[in-house]
DNA sequence: TAGTTTATTTAGCCTTACCTAAATTAAATT
DNA sequence: AATTTAATTTAGGTAAGGCTAAATAAACTA
């Protein structure tokens, strides 16, 4: 069956494969705020339903079948934020909290009538991609602040930081995907980025830095 | 806990209530779609939670308690019914099934969201009465149907028919809400109401004209 | 290589909310 | 008043999805 955990399983998996490769119980179980032998059994579950295939001791991983569910809960997630954001007018801090309850909820028809008014996204409002109905990806950027060289001016592009408080500071200082800041000076030893918004600068740690994606601007 | 069982039982006692004042294990069973054992079971939890007295072979009642959540839940539902209809474009026989669903997993913050951007309504698409956040609910118009007379002329204030198919008829037929029609006649021994709806008219079944509610026409 | 630490799984239990079958109570009929 | 019927509750089970404590496997360290 294809109850709420099972769904949150799903999505979790495939977003921890994504972003770590390996897929470990402890892992899942941090992400999921539950314990590791909730995770064993669950992951025995799943591989019964054939949506994972799972190698006790040695991770997990998803068949076609998981990955497609995977993608169609983060495509209900992604979507929901971007509705919540331009239709109701949430904050972007605010936005993954409800998408989380709803996105188990909302019928393919909900699905697909905010697609259509919001034009067939293909980002939410942090930058995310928004998998489409047939699981396809839109391409990815992957060049981290830190990446960037002193001096340059880029395009914010994702902002992947996990909470709202680091969301809210964030957004305090105007970085946000499609905001424009120039590099001022990158500090050794893993130090702080020196960052110009506009006209005002900042210095971010490096953790945060880290989850801000951004693309180099074109020159013309 | 404010389960998602929990509220609808609360939301289904305190309609039942309303409608046909004594609420019963079997009527419960009934509505719930589940065994009256299930109720049972239930109800003596509810209980315990203060939310229901139960008299064990003589009904249960909402304690204010209870009241209160059952508005609340029944506050979601209308007030996401209209959003549907209005903000996404559902038709009126399609509200019900969603609102259900999402009824329990909106915040707090969603809906007043969505009800600031309707302006706070005081009712659904079928004419149903919206509880305001105080638990207060608009006063209600009682006259059905079939309570009108031949020969006048009322305006259809709310639609109280359950499930899609026949909303979907009296939708074709041009009664919904706010719909003009005229009482041409009412056929003897339990007949049918035979209406004129603009230039048309229909001979409607006296089961479904009970679930039509109206107000006659103030004379200027 | 042996011992220790860490990761994972097994075993056994709990809660929620449902079920069927059987027992009991209340109401209706004769 | 006795009996039948209908409503309700009790008893005992099931499936999901969580938990803790204990056992086992893998990885690391000395």
């Amino acid at each position: 069956m294809r109850t709420e955990a099972v769904e949150d399983y799903l999505k979790t998996i495939y977003l921890a494969e994504t972003e770590h490769g390996e897929v470990t119980t402890v892992a899942l179980a941090a992400r999921l705020e539950v314990s590791a032998p909730s995770v064993t059994g669950m992951l025995k579950k799943l591989a019964e339903l054939k949506l994972v295939k799972h190698e006790p001791y040695h991770g997990v991983t998803l068949t076609p079948a998981g990955r497609k569910i995977a993608l169609e809960v983060i495509r209900h997630h992604r979507l929901l934020e971007l509705y919540l954001a331009e239709a109701l007018g949430y904050s972007w801090d605010k936005v993954h909290a409800e998408a989380e309850k709803l996105e188990h909820h909302i019928s393919e028809e909900f699905e697909d009538k905010i697609a259509a008014l919001l034009g067939n996204p293909v980002t939410d409002p942090h930058g995310d991609p928004i998998p489409a109905k047939d699981g396809t990806i839109p391409p990815q950027n992957t060049v981290r602040l830190p990446d960037a060289n002193a001096g340059e001016s880029v395009l914010v592009t994702r902002v992947t930081a996990q909470n709202a408080e680091q969301l809210t500071y964030l957004g305090s200082l105007g970085i946000r995907p499609d905001a424009s800041i120039t590099v001022v000076h990158k500090a050794p030893f893993d130090g702080p980025v020196h960052l110009r918004v506009g006209t005002t600068s900042h210095h971010v740690g490096l953790n945060l830095a880290r989850q801000i994606f951004i693309r180099r601007k074109t020159k013309r």
